[in-house]
DNA sequence: GCCAACGTTGGC
DNA sequence: GCCAACGTTGGC
């Protein structure tokens, strides 16, 4: 299993609004970005990844899972551009910030830290054990 | 609200 | 195939 990141301002698509969709998910569409696509070509059934809120908030805010593989995102007539399924799991306990992130050494190769620009990343399982613990969250 | 960083587009 | 111009993102 792999571990991923999703990036989504929360005044477009949030947290929230991934809960209201239940274990059905939603589709993570919208993406024109080669590298997040080519990222979640490579996802599976099942991986998990971190739900971040970008500008305001800045921070992770919860745990989702892979829920349909690649596929052509609805949004565009495009056949370029693939998305996944994602669905979430749960919520952290405590958000864990961007500034935490950036103050913690164990994650300073962070994607979001080297490229904060890409919206869709993958995540080590060290990286994902640490922030699961910052944000006083089971892993699993 | 600004600006730096980066990706994409299009002309040559 | 290169590179300048442009648009977008996201942190500050």
């Amino acid at each position: 299993m792999a571990f991923w990141l999703f990036k989504s301002e929360p005044s477009t698509w949030g947290w929230d609004d991934q809960i209201a969709k239940g274990d059905a998910g939603e589709e993570w569409d919208g993406v024109r970005n080669y590298q997040a696509r080519n990222f979640m070509r490579q996802m599976a059934m099942g991986d998990r990844g971190f739900f971040y809120h970008s500008q305001k908030e800045k921070s992770v805010v919860g745990i989702v899972e892979v829920c349909a593989e690649a596929h052509p995102d609805s949004t565009t007539e495009d056949d370029r551009w693939d998305c996944v399924d994602i669905k979430a799991v749960r919520r952290f306990k405590q958000p864990v910030t961007l500034d935490q992130i950036k103050a913690d050494e164990r994650l300073a190769e962070m994607v979001l830290v080297k490229n904060s620009r890409l919206s869709v990343q993958p995540v080590t399982e060290a990286e994902w054990q640490v922030i699961c613990a910052l944000g006083q969250t089971e892993a699993g």
